[in-house]
RNA sequence: GGGGGAGUAGCCCAGUUGGUUAGAGGCGCCGAGCUUAUACCUCGGAAGUCGGAGGUUCGAGUCCUCCCUCCCCUACCA
C-alpha cells in the first residue's frame, strides 16, 4: 500500500524528511559513484563571499547551479560538484574590524596584522560553515565540508595556528599544522570546497602576473586616484560598480585676485572646497568669449556664457577678451602663505625649473560653459583630469592629504585635519580673507566606497596596474595580428566571441566593457588578502614579479625561515627579501595586497589543478557552464578570467554563460532589513519552504528582477499545491481500491493515451529547454502540464478512481496516472528536488526493488516515453477542451447550470480534426452534461455570418477607401458572390482577402472560436429538470456530508423531507451517490445528532438531515 | 554628462513587417459556476487619455521629432 499523503501538505517537514533520507541512505555520493566515467559536463561555481550567511538572493543563483548539475546528472554525466567560496579582500576587513570595534588602519597596526588576518581566516571558515549548511538546506548537493570540521578548524586557528591536527580527506587522514590545512582546502588530497585563500590560489596568481611582468605588462602608477578615507586604500575603476550616489556638496565660487591687473579677480567654481588648498592653476577654455563685470569696486573675469548661473546681484560687462587672450594670467591664490603650497612652487614648472611658480591661467580645451563659470580650478593633485593636466603643461603639484584624508603638514590651520569636513570652515575663512564669492548647494552624482559608502576623495598615490593595451580608433576586424598581440583587451574580446552569453545583451555588455576599461589597478593598501608578488627596488627602480612561492624560496636572501610554515599572507609573507635584479642590493615586497578578483579569477586554473593533474585540468577544462548574477560581473568575475585565462591560455574560461538579474523587496525596494522588505534564508526556507522557493526562482524571467516576499512565494507555492493535490488524490483512492502498481502501464481510454502522450511530449521538451539553458520555459511547460494532469485528465477521470465497478477500467485508470506521476517526478526532479523525490519514493521505489531508492538516481525519462507520444490525439483534445469551454460559456450566459442536463448540443469542428474529435465526443458530452452531440457540416442555419476583411492584404491596395469598406463590413452590408469573392463598401474583395466568421443570431445560444461552432439546446423538459433536481439534491447532501466531517466512505442514514413527486425516481441513485444505506422520510428526530440542511429545487424545498453510520469507517 | 532600455487596466506585464472594437498571461477586485482530491479550479465582469505634445499615413500602442519620468550601463568635467 501506498503511504497516506495528506490533502494538506506540510513541505518544510518533508523536505527535512527528505534531507535525512539522503543523509542516511548517502545518496548523492551514490549518484558520484553511479556517473564516474560517463560522460563529462564541467561547471564551474562562481565563489560566494563567506562573509556573512547567505540570503535569498543567493538561493536564486544557487537554484539554477543545483537545478543544471541535477538535470545533467539524470543525463549520466559525470561532474565535479565543487562549491567555491571567496575568501579575501576588503568584505571580510570591513566586518572584523567593525566587529573589533576599529576606526582606521592605525587600529589594525596596533591591534597586530598576523592576529588580525588570522581573525579574517575565522571569519571566513565561520561563514563557510553557515553557507554550506544553509546552501545543504536548499537541496544544493555539492561535494561539501563537514560544517563541525570547518569551524574545528577554526577554533584551532584561533587557538594556535602552528598546531598539528589530522582532518579527513577523500582519501585518507592528513596531518599537518592547522595553518597549512587551512591553506591546503579544497585540494585534492582535501576535497569539499575550494577556499580563495588557498595556498594553491594565491600561488597561481602569482604566476599569472609573472607572465605579465614577462609581457611587460605590469607598471607602477603615480596618478590621483579615488581613495577611500575610511579604508585607507585606492579603488580601482573595476570596483567602482554601484559606487555612485547623489550626493549634496557646497557649490562654491571663490576669487582669485590677478596679480597684474590690481581690482580684477577670476571667478572659479568648486564642489570640493578643501581641494582649493591643492590648487596650482585656474584653466579656460581657448575658444571661449570672456568678460569682465563691474560690481561695485571689484571687477571679475567669467565666461560669457555662464552670467545667469554664475554672476550674482546687478553688474555691467566692461571687457571681453577672447580665452587665449587670459593665457598666462598670473593670479594670487587663497592658500599661498602655506608652508606645503610656498614649497611646491619654489621648485618652479618643468620647463622653467629655476625661477619660483606662480598661480596662471592655463588652456585646457575640455574646459566648457554648462556648470560654473567657465574657469576652472586645477589641483594635479587632487583630481585626475586634473593631475593629467598638470602632467601635461609640467606644473608643479601639490597633494594635500594622507591616506586617511586628513591634510599634512605644512596646510596651515588645516593640517590634520579631516579634508572632507572643512567645507564650511574654509568658506568662512576665505569670507573672512575676501576671497569669497558665492555659495549654494550642488546636487551631483558622486564616487563612494563600494564597501563601506564613504565618498571617495582624490588622492596622489603610487598603485599598480596591469596593461590592458591601447584602444585603436578602427574597427575590431581590421585589426592586424601585430596590433592585437600589443593590446590584450583585443585578445579578450577574442575569446568573449568564443563564449555563448545568455541572455544575449551579456555579449555586448562585456564588449563594451572591454572596449572602455583603464588598466586594471590591482594593488590594494590592505592586510587580508593576496600578497602581491612584487618588489620594488628602492635603490635603482627595477622591480621584479616573483611567479611562485618555489621561485620566492630561490631568490630569498632573508627572512624565508621567518615565513616558512605559514600561507602566503602578511604579515610573514613580508618577511622575506630577495637580491635585486638590477642592482643587487636586499628588497621588500611592496606591501599592497591584490585586488580581490584576481581571486575569483584564477578558478578555472587553480580548482580545476591546471599545475597538480595536468590530466584532469585538460578533462574539465574549459567549464561548459558557469551562472552567475549579472551587475557587476562584467567587470569583476567574468572580466578577471577572461582576463587570466586569455594570458595563460589564449583559451575561453566557459563555454556558456548564464546571467540573471537581481532580487529586490516584494514592494519593488531594494531588500533592506530598516525597510521591513528583508528577508532571511533561514526564514524563508522554513516558512515557505525552499521546494517554493526554488520553483519560484526557476520560473521567473532570468533577465528582470524577482520581486521577493511572501505573495510572491504564495503563488509559487499554489502551482505546487496543485501538483500535491493530483498526488495526493491518486494515494488516497489507490488506498481505498487497495490498487498497487504491478505489470507494464495500461491505458486503455483516450484520456488515458492523452495524458501518457502529454508527459512524454514534456519529458522531451523539458529537457530541450533545459539543454538550451532555459529553466524558466522548462519551468512554463511543467506548469501547464500541472494545470492539465489536474484540471482536465483528472477532472474528467474521477469517477473511474472512487465508484468504478469496472475492475478493468479502473485499473488502467490507476496505472495511467500512477505512471503519468511518477514520469513528473523525474521531471520535475531538478527543480523541486524534495517534492519529486518524496513522491518517487512513495510511488515508485516503495515498489519496485529493481528501481534506484530515489528520484535523483534515476534517468532522464524522454527515451522511456517516447512510445506514448501521439501528437494527432494531443491536436484532438485541445478541440474538444475548447468546445468545452465553447458550450461552458453558452451554459453561464443562458443560466444553465452543468448540473442541469441538457438534451442536445450541435457542433461543428474544422475538417482536420473530425476524425481525432470523434472519438472523444462521449467525453465531451459527459463533461458538458449533454444528452446527444449532433456533428453538423454547415453552421449557416445556425448562425450570422460576418465578414473581416484581411486588413495587412487588402490595406496598401485600397488606401483611402479602407474606412467605407470597414464599415460596411461593421454593418454587415456586404454580398458573397459564388466564388467566394464579397462586394461590400462599393469594392468587391476576392475570397482569401476576407475571413468569414460566424456570430450567434440573437436568442440562440452559440458559441464559436476559429472555425469550431457549438450551439446548445437551451430547452428543458420535465424529465431534464427532474434530473437536473435530482443531481442539485445530490450535491446538497454531499455539502452535508463535508459540514459533517464525515469520511470520503462514511456510510450514512439520510432524511429527506418535502421531496417533489417527479424527483422521487431518482432517489435510489441519489442514495447510492452519497453512500446512504438508510433513507428516512422527513426530518430527523428534535435532538438528534444529525447535520441539516436544505435545498431549493424547482418545484420546493427540500430539507434534508444526515449522520454517519458508527462502524470503522465513521468519523 | 555620455550610451542603452522602458513607460499599456489597481499591480506585474504581452502586444509580431503600422490595420481600425488594445489585450496573451499572472496577481488583486466583483459576480457566477464547478467540486466528497483541490478554502481549489472554471467561466464571466469591471476598470486604461497605450507617459505628454506634435508629425508622417486612408489608418499609429507600433514609425519620426521634442519634452517628462523611471531603470540599466558608463563616467571624478570644475
Amino acid at each position: 500500500m501506498f503511504r497516506p499523503v495528506p490533502t494538506r501538505p506540510d513541505l518544510v517537514a518533508m523536505e527535512h524528511e527528505i534531507l535525512e533520507q539522503w543523509r542516511d541512505r548517502a545518496t548523492f555520493s551514490r549518484l558520484r559513484a553511479q556517473n564516474a566515467g560517463g560522460p563529462h559536463w564541467s561547471f564551474l561555481d562562481g565563489p560566494i563571499t563567506a562573509n556573512n550567511p547567505m540570503g535569498v538572493h543567493h538561493a536564486w543563483g544557487r537554484t539554477y547551479k543545483d537545478l543544471f548539475q541535477r538535470f545533467h546528472a539524470m543525463l549520466g554525466e559525470d561532474q565535479r560538484w565543487q562549491n567555491g567560496f571567496d575568501c579575501q579582500g576588503l568584505w571580510v576587513e570591513v566586518n572584523v574590524e567593525r566587529d573589533l570595534g576599529f576606526k582606521s588602519k592605525r587600529d589594525i597596526e596596533a591591534y597586530g596584522i598576523a592576529e588580525f588576518v588570522s581573525l579574517c581566516k575565522q571569519r571566513v571558515l565561520t561563514y563557510a560553515a553557515r553557507q554550506t549548511e544553509q546552501s545543504i538546506r536548499l537541496g544544493m548537493w555539492m561535494d561539501w565540508n563537514d560544517p563541525d570540521e570547518l569551524r574545528r578548524l577554526r577554533d584551532l586557528l584561533a587557538a594556535d595556528p602552528q598546531q598539528l591536527t589530522t582532518t579527513q580527506g577523500p582519501d585518507g587522514p592528513i596531518t599537518d599544522t592547522v595553518e597549512m590545512l587551512v591553506g591546503r582546502l579544497g585540494m585534492p588530497d582535501l576535497g569539499g570546497s575550494y577556499f580563495t585563500f588557498s595556498n594553491e590560489n594565491n600561488d597561481l596568481i602569482w604566476g599569472f602576473l609573472r607572465e605579465c611582468h614577462k609581457r611587460g605588462w605590469i607598471y607602477k602608477g603615480h596618478d590621483s586616484m579615488p581613495w577611500c578615507p575610511r579604508c585607507g586604500t585606492g579603488i580601482s575603476q573595476h570596483e567602482m560598480t554601484e559606487g555612485y550616489q547623489d550626493r549634496e556638496d557646497p557649490g562654491l565660487t571663490v576669487r582669485f585676485p590677478l596679480v597684474d591687473r590690481p581690482g580684477e579677480s577670476l571667478l572659479v567654481w568648486t564642489t570640493t572646497p578643501w581641494t582649493l588648498a591643492a590648487n596650482v592653476a585656474a584653466a579656460v577654455g581657448p575658444d571661449i568669449e570672456y568678460v569682465r563685470i563691474r560690481q561695485g569696486d571689484a571687477s571679475f573675469w567669467i565666461g560669457k556664457g555662464t552670467l545667469k548661473q554664475s554672476a550674482r546681484g546687478t553688474f555691467e560687462v566692461v571687457e571681453s577678451k577672447k580665452g587665449s587672450e587670459l593665457v598666462d594670467w598670473r593670479y594670487t591664490g587663497p592658500f599661498d602663505d602655506m608652508p606645503a603650497v610656498r614649497d611646491a612652487f619654489a621648485k618652479g614648472t618643468r620647463d622653467d625649473p629655476g625661477s619660483p611658480y606662480v598661480h596662471r591661467v592655463v588652456p585646457w580645451t575640455e574646459v566648457g560653459e554648462d556648470e560654473g563659470t567657465g574657469i576652472v580650478h586645477i589641483a594635479p593633485g587632487a583630481g585626475a583630469e586634473d593631475f593629467q593636466l598638470g602632467k601635461s603643461l609640467g606644473l608643479p603639484v601639490i597633494g594635500p592629504i594622507d591616506e586617511s584624508g586628513r591634510y599634512y603638514a605644512g596646510f596651515g590651520w588645516l593640517s590634520g585635519r579631516e579634508a572632507s569636513g572643512q567645507a564650511e570652515a574654509i568658506v568662512e575663512d576665505l569670507e573672512r580673507r575676501g576671497y569669497f564669492y558665492h555659495l549654494e548647494p550642488y546636487t551631483h552624482r558622486y564616487p563612494h566606497c563600494w564597501r563601506c559608502g564613504t565618498p571617495l576623495l582624490f588622492r596622489l598615490v603610487d598603485e599598480w596596474f596591469i596593461s590592458m593595451g591601447q584602444v585603436y580608433d578602427q574597427p575590431r576586424d581590421t585589426l592586424t595580428p601585430a596590433q592585437k598581440a600589443a593590446s590584450l583587451r583585443y585578445q579578450i574580446m577574442d575569446i568573449v566571441d568564443e563564449i555563448r552569453w545568455i541572455p544575449g545583451f551579456g555579449y555586448e555588455r562585456e564588449l563594451d566593457w572591454l572596449m572602455n576599461m583603464h588598466d586594471w589597478m590591482i594593488s590594494k593598501k590592505r592586510y587580508w588578502g593576496l600578497a602581491l608578488p612584487i618588489y620594488d627596488c628602492q635603490n635603482c627602480g627595477t622591480y621584479d614579479v616573483i611567479g611562485g612561492i618555489d621561485g620566492l624560496e630561490e631568490r630569498a636572501l632573508e627572512g624565508w625561515d621567518r615565513f616558512k610554515g605559514h600561507t602566503p599572507h602578511r604579515p610573514y609573507i613580508d618577511e622575506v627579501t630577495i637580491r635585486c635584479s638590477g642592482c643587487g642590493e636586499p628588497v621588500k615586497r611592496i606591501p599592497d595586497v591584490g585586488n580581490p578578483w584576481l581571486d575569483a579569477g584564477i578558478v578555472p586554473f587553480s580548482t580545476i589543478h591546471f599545475r597538480e593533474d595536468k590530466e584532469f585540468w585538460e578533462k574539465w577544462f574549459p567549464a561548459d557552464f558557469i551562472t552567475e548574477s549579472f551587475p557587476g560581473q562584467f567587470r569583476n568575475w567574468f572580466y578577471a578570467m577572461l582576463a587570466m585565462s586569455t594570458v595563460l591560455r589564449k583559451t575561453a574560461p566557459f563555454r556558456t554563460i548564464f546571467g540573471y538579474g537581481t532580487l529586490i523587496g516584494e514592494d519593488g525596494r531594494a531588500m533592506h532589513k530598516s525597510w521591513g522588505n528583508s528577508i532571511e534564508f533561514d526564514e524563508a526556507a522554513e516558512r515557505m519552504g525552499v521546494d517554493v522557493m526554488r520553483w519560484l526562482y526557476t520560473a521567473a524571467k532570468p533577465e528582470d528582477n524577482i520581486l521577493f516576499g511572501w505573495h510572491t512565494a504564495d503563488g509559487a507555492r499554489r502551482r505546487l499545491l496543485v501538483l500535491w493535490n493530483t498526488y495526493s488524490f491518486f494515494v488516497t483512492y489507490a488506498r481505498l481500491a487497495g490498487w498497487t502498481p504491478a505489470g507494464a502501464t495500461a491505458a486503455s481510454t483516450p484520456m488515458d493515451r492523452w495524458i501518457l502522450s502529454r508527459v512524454a511530449g514534456l519529458a522531451a521538451a523539458v529537457e530541450d529547454r533545459l539543454q538550451d539553458v532555459d529553466p524558466a520555459a522548462a519551468a512554463r511547460l511543467i506548469d501547464a502540464f500541472i494545470e492539465d494532469l489536474s484540471t482536465w485528465y483528472l477532472r474528467l477521470s474521477r469517477r473511474r478512481f472512487s465508484r468504478n465497478d469496472d475492475a478493468a477500467d479502473r485499473a488502467a485508470a490507476f496505472s495511467t496516472l500512477h505512471a503519468t506521476l511518477a514520469a513528473l517526478a523525474r521531471i520535475v526532479a531538478p527543480i523541486l528536488p524534495f517534492l519529486s523525490d518524496s513522491m518517487y519514493g512513495n510511488l515508485v521505489a516503495a515498489f519496485d526493488d529493481s528501481a534506484p531508492d530515489s528520484v535523483h538516481l534515476t534517468r532522464w525519462p524522454t527515451q522511456e516515453l517516447a512510445g506514448f507520444v501521439d501528437p494527432a490525439l494531443e491536436t484532438a483534445m485541445a478541440t474538444a477542451r475548447r468546445v468545452v469551454d465553447l458550450t461552458r460559456t453558452l451554459r453561464g450566459t443562458s443560466g444553465l447550470r452543468v448540473r442541469q442536463p441538457l438534451a442536445r448540443m450541435w457542433l461543428a469542428i474544422p475538417g482536420a480534426d473530425v476524425g481525432q474529435v470523434e472519438g472523444l465526443l462521449e467525453l465531451i458530452a459527459e463533461e458538458v452534461n449533454v444528452r446527444h452531440i449532433e456533428r453538423i457540416d454547415d453552421e449557416s442555419a445556425l448562425v450570422d455570418r460576418r465578414i473581416k476583411p484581411l486588413l495587412p492584404k487588402i490595406g496598401k491596395r485600397l488606401g483611402a477607401a479602407i474606412p467605407a469598406v470597414m464599415a460596411a463590413a461593421r454593418e454587415g452590408a456586404f454580398e458573397v458572390h459564388p466564388d467566394g469573392s464579397v462586394t461590400l463598401g462599393g469594392v468587391t474583395l476576392a475570397a482569401d482577402d476576407v475571413e468569414i466568421q460566424a456570430t450567434p443570431r440573437p436568442g440562440t445560444a452559440v458559441a464559436h472560436d476559429e472555425g469550431l461552432v457549438v450551439v446548445i439546446d437551451t430547452e428543458l423538459t420535465p424529465e431534464l429538470r427532474a434530473e437536473g433536481d435530482a443531481r442539485e439534491l445530490q450535491r446538497a447532501i454531499q455539502d452535508l456530508r463535508k459540514d459533517a466531517e464525515l469520511d470520503l466512505d462514511a456510510r450514512i442514514e439520510l432524511w429527506i423531507d418535502g421531496l417533489p413527486a417527479e424527483v422521487e425516481p431518482h432517489l435510489v441513485s441519489v442514495a447510492r451517490e452519497t453512500l446512504a444505506d438508510r433513507v428516512t422520510r422527513g426530518r430527523p428526530a428534535t435532538g438528534s445528532d444529525a447535520t441539516t440542511g436544505s435545498v431549493e429545487l424547482t418545484n420546493g424545498t427540500v430539507t434534508i438531515g444526515l449522520r454517519g453510520i458508527s462502524g470503522p469507517t465513521a468519523a
